[in-house]
DNA sequence: ACAGAACGTTCTGTAAACGGAACGATCGTG
DNA sequence: CACGATCGTTCCGTTTACAGAACGTTCTGT
């Protein structure tokens, strides 16, 4: 997808998501009404001070806007807030959130990687597949992820932070 | 500092890390000399389309340049890059860098507080000051943060991640 | 059914972001 | 010392992102 139709499409769903219509997002932002529909459509190509001026108004950092696409799975809905690359490996740095009521598998990923997950709400069930294990709120889970692994969300959906570490090569 | 400003002095250290002249990077990234010197310099407020092609040429992510600023200390140095709230509590997740041969103390803070630690790489020193503890890389570390504590890194500096729990009020 | 208001889109004139050319400054190199 | 090459800045004509007006459409209330 066009960058400006990507960033145009999450703006206007950001802005549903608060229940603003274009015209008082418009008011609110100082952003002309027009210039507005012309981005939520993809067909300008916006300056920074724009989407600035956007964002702020909608109370959201300006990364939401720019920043990578979420992968979404089954359960599991993730956005890459930041990836490090050393020597020897490469860390992936997630905000996860994995929905009550379905089971993500995962297959087996290179040999070596490893997976971190810090709960911050909910209950989560992850780790092997053969033998899974439960971290509740401020929990931490460490499993290796060279083998079939799981996620699922026990009861309340699981907010949380997802770390992927995998060796380099 | 003016926005425009802040990005453009981004922009300018990370061509100079790359060892990149402006004329240089104006060739790789398609956009003209003339208008990179003046983003650079804050005189201009550069279009997404801009930002994209000059990231993208620098090999970084676009949120490089329009993310939030880094937090700088005696040995810490941390970038905020999600921060997620709910009823009881906000979570911040840093991306951390400890720099050996110096050791930072915090003070209290709130009641409730906790952080945790999940190293990449190197060896750090962290915890509350009265029983402080080690962790190696791929390591957690979980320490209650409403009392005195401190960070060091032991040897080579540290990479990892913290996330800091407080409660909301 | 008809006002009136609010919605999102399209139009219009202006300000400014763009690429590229011209410029002086600072290098090495013969 | 020239000479050419490359640096970063400033200038210029074109393109386009902008704010605001004008527009057709969809509600809501009397």
């Amino acid at each position: 997808m066009e960058l400006a139709q990507e960033v145009g499409a999450r703006l206007r769903r950001l802005r549903q998501d608060r229940g603003l219509s274009l015209s008082e997002l418009a008011r609110r932002s100082g952003v002309g009404k027009g210039t507005l529909s012309e981005l939520e459509t993809g067909q300008r190509n916006p300056t920074l001070e724009t989407l600035y001026a956007l964002t702020t108004a909608l109370d959201a950092p300006l990364s939401t806007v720019v920043g990578p696409a979420p992968v979404q799975g089954a359960a599991v809905h993730a956005v890459l807030t930041d990836r490090v690359q050393d020597a020897a490996a490469v860390w992936e740095v997630y905000r996860i959130r994995i929905q009550s009521g379905a089971v993500q598998r995962s297959a087996a990923h290179v040999p070596g990687t490893e997976e971190h997950l810090l709960v911050f709400s909910g209950t989560a069930r992850v780790g092997p597949a053969s033998a899974p294990f439960e971290v509740g709120p401020g929990g931490h889970a460490r499993w290796a992820a060279d083998v079939p692994h799981l996620y699922e969300a026990v009861g309340r959906d699981v907010e949380g932070v997802l770390v992927v570490r995998y060796p380099v090569g």
